[in-house]
DNA sequence: TTAGCTGCAAAAGGTTTGCAAATTA
DNA sequence: TAATTTGCAAACCTTTTGCAGCTAA
């Protein structure tokens, strides 16, 4: 796929003074084939199915270590687990409560709100590590 | 403190042939007595210093049931616990990544934003269960 | 009396950690 | 070689559940 955006992001590793593995090679590999929001146990499952050996805490170590390099970003989506995705990606996520539908929409959906916020409260939000529940149209209804 | 208020939450638990137990009221009673917000391990907490045998699993099921009545509603604030609060406190949570400070804001100012959702995506922001992620004005500078 | 609650202990779900062995630079 | 990563197992934290006994109505 996009081997380039690989080696990019293992050179980050490199640059740090870390090291290039094989586990981080494939957990790389499967964040870039992904969609565009995985759990760490999907991640998990699509990484083992090429290499079995790759254990769950190695998944959140390498996640954790991306997230300090700026390259991924999770976000908790409910009662638990939370999402991880690639920081580029710049969307939020609507939650349905009822039927649990993720509805992604453009980041800029939030910049009035965020602005009106800034002003009055001083805060600036930054919405990534929480989704938005509600309802979705169909469970509206 | 609000024994009226007490009352008639009780009442809503017999209308519905439910119990009023010792634990119920002491539960309420910590609730009224809280800030805006508990989790639930401070509400336990709270009410095992009149009644020690009050155990967290009925903490968690009474604020199940109060749910269940529209009293108490819960947020996630962050990493694993969520905060519970009255739901007749219509504010939202904006959290602060950095120093975890929690800022109440009130409903009005989503309004905008749900509206906006409704129209381009048929989505129904209810944004309580979840807080709002960013930098606090602190943090910020 | 009899549903409905409670306390306890144990499980569950997701994530983190300690440590010795393996691996990268 | 020296420092970083890994796999494993076990711990952790918050919440949930099964069940027998208790209690409000």
């Amino acid at each position: 796929m996009d081997s380039a955006r690989l080696e990019r992001i293992l050179a980050m590793f490199r640059d740090r003074g870390g090291r290039v593995t094989t586990p981080r090679r494939a957990i790389i590999t499967g964040l870039l084939e992904s969609g565009s929001h995985v759990t760490a146990d999907e991640l998990t499952a699509t990484v083992q199915t090429a290499h079995p050996d790759v254990h769950t805490s190695t998944i959140y170590r390498c996640l954790a270590s991306l997230e300090d390099l700026g390259v991924v970003d999770h976000v908790h989506l409910g009662h638990g687990r939370a999402v991880y995705h690639l920081s580029d990606e710049t969307h939020q996520h609507l939650v349905c409560e009822s039927c649990g539908t993720v509805v992604e929409v453009p980041d800029t959906v939030f910049t009035g709100l965020a602005k009106g916020i800034q002003k009055q409260f001083g805060f600036m939000v930054q919405p990534r590590h929480f989704a938005i529940s509600g309802r979705c149209r169909s469970c509206t209804a």
